[in-house]
DNA sequence: CTGGCCATTTAAAACGTTATAAATTCAGCA
DNA sequence: TGCTGAATTTATAACGTTTTAAATGGCCAG
């Protein structure tokens, strides 16, 4: 079918031999049209005719035709790749993990790929968003671990670079985030401990600075302060402390006067430990004391039945960012759509009377 | 100084406006040489005069060039991405997110950037495989979940693709792997418990099909043949069993005559799981029972500190899988250089008497 | 001074795609 | 017949890099 009248001036044009991939040049030799040509129909564009379209695809589908990434990429400055900033603390649980599943499930089917930035080569994060976007390695960023003053955010917003981060700022420029309600996650969770009748909850606080952090505690205090109820947030120890450094903390807490006599934990590990060390002080869980928890996975309400539980979906919470960056990519600007709160999902146990 | 002589066929050179991301020809306008021998220059090609290359990354550095790597990509065909075919039951405890830290680590100062390719865009991980490869979106792949007879091993050794597998395989060409011995670990681990004194070991699978799974049995079947005990494996569960799955099951096993008195288990999730369902049943970890565990976070024995681990380094297995698959694409055949079997590191206190 | 060889530098082409602007066809109509 | 404009299609030039082959200039033997 290819047309032998024009001259080809390279003595193999691509056809026949050099079995590569097949190119835009493949597909205009076996249906006698010009690259320009098939590169449009490709994309639909309304000046090729219907016909044209439709043929072309056809071809394409059938020789197994797919773009090749860089050349489209040098060509049009868009690399069709969205970066995950991948902080070390997020290695617990699966947390990481299944986020970039949901982030993952949101770009199939899109041109778009999910690439995992460690922020370990550069010493901040600052540092690695500022190489990403300099040299333009991505299309937008998603990460986790939102300050409230988050220099990334600051910086991105600035540059006009797009990006979702998994949690708020206090940052007056509105900016593309999902988060989950951690406020009425703590609220509620505590709450229930009052409403179970304890009378000293404690608080195991978020990693200091880090918005989310704030939120749980907000929420604490606004439940123990409506009850008027004692209260107590753990000195020493985060969410981000090792299992093992909550449990001796605990222990030691329990050699002291006044001990809590329940806890509000922010995930599962601390939950865990904190059974642990209560456990080593000979106090049994739902007994002398109560525990409600957040839950990423499902270990903690299979291992620990005891323990209330709210659960947490991070995958769906990575595929709403997919979303929400994709759309943000896209060119949607209005702000109330790529804002996300989740709301956390309280169990109907909850309602009823301790 | 740039040469003002010489016909510029554009407008503007780029040197001026266009204050755009620095190429070669920004240095070669800098320098006054021309884009080759730029190119060259900081490839250090030993053509150039010594003195030139010094001069031109000097001036790289300087005005911060970074060369633009779908350009590269377009022209080499390589692509400097590696690959991770992530899985969906790798969610669990971090083990992706550990792995993919140590490839990170692995790939650190290399011009590889790690991608990841989540396998539920295809069906089958091995569509996943042949899309990769045929498209070329990546110089090497790195997967975990090996099966004796991977059909992902075959097909990229076929084609001469570079991959390294976590696992070994029974495949009769030889491949690159890194694999944990689970063989050794798992004979330590139950001779560990028949030391104790415990009589009827009983082995949590892995999940059926996958080799690590026929390790982990072997070395069980060797240490209680060695000693001439009794043994059970678990039907009805593995490795992958959610945590309510197994304590079902090991409440259930109780409930019939001839339990097991210890427990090899092959992950954390597994130990906490037994735990539970054997704490259900009124049994005492360290009194009625034992249990020898793999550990690849520090979860467990900050939990249950009773329970005897042997750690596995899952960060430091995803570097030594970066490092070899960066030596397989860098050319090296030596297939021994390119097999890594770790050593299980066997606590002190295994050797002492139970 | 010519020719040849070395060391160094260079021009031109190519990778596969898309954007720009121009060309081609054809119908309708004066 | 020749013109206009709409509908399609096309040639050409980039994007930033590397590869191939060729050019340049210096130096020395003849």
């Amino acid at each position: 079918m290819a047309d032998p009248s024009k001259p080809a001036h390279h003595e193999d044009g691509g056809s026949t031999a050099k079995r590569g991939k097949p190119t835009l040049r493949t597909i205009a030799e076996i249906t006698g049209l010009a690259v320009t040509t098939v590169s449009r129909a490709l994309s639909d564009a309304p000046q090729i005719s219907l016909d044209t379209r439709k043929r072309v695809r056809e071809v394409a589908d059938e020789i197994g035709y797919s773009p090749d990434r860089a050349a489209q990429r040098l060509k049009t400055g868009r690399t069709n790749v969205i970066g995950v900033l991948l902080d070390p603390h997020e290695e617990i649980l699966g947390y990481g993990t299944s986020i970039m599943s949901g982030i993952a499930k949101a770009l199939q089917g899109t041109a778009f790929h999910l690439i995992v930035m460690p922020n370990f080569l550069n010493s901040t994060n600052v540092e690695a968003v500022n190489y990403i976007t300099r040299n333009g390695m991505a299309d937008g960023l998603i990460f986790s671990r939102t300050e409230p003053l988050d220099p990334r955010v600051r910086l991105l917003s600035d540059l006009g670079f797009p990006f979702v981060t998994h949690g708020r700022t206090e940052l007056s420029t509105p900016h593309p985030y999902v988060d989950y309600d951690n406020f009425t996650f703590s609220y509620q969770a505590t709450k229930r401990l009052i409403a179970k009748g304890r009378r000293k909850p404690a608080l195991i606080s978020g990693p200091a600075g880090f918005t989310f952090a704030g939120h749980l505690q907000h929420g604490f205090m606004t439940a123990v302060r409506e009850a008027g109820c004692a209260y107590e947030i753990l000195s020493g120890i985060d969410l981000d402390s090792p299992a093992g450094e909550i449990r001796d903390r605990i222990r030691q807490r329990y050699a002291e006067p006044g001990p809590p006599d329940s806890f509000m934990c922010g995930g599962e590990v601390c939950a865990l430990a904190t059974i642990t060390g209560m456990s080593d002080c000979g106090l049994t869980l739902g007994r002398e004391y109560d525990i409600v928890a957040k839950q990423t996975s499902h270990l903690l309400s299979a291992i620990q039945p005891q323990v209330e539980t709210i659960y947490e979906d991070l995958t769906a919470t990575g595929e709403d960012m997919g979303r929400v960056l994709l759309q943000k990519i896209g060119g949607e600007s209005d702000a109330s759509k790529l804002q996300l709160l989740l709301c956390p999902q309280i169990p109907a146990s909850f309602g009823t009377a301790g």
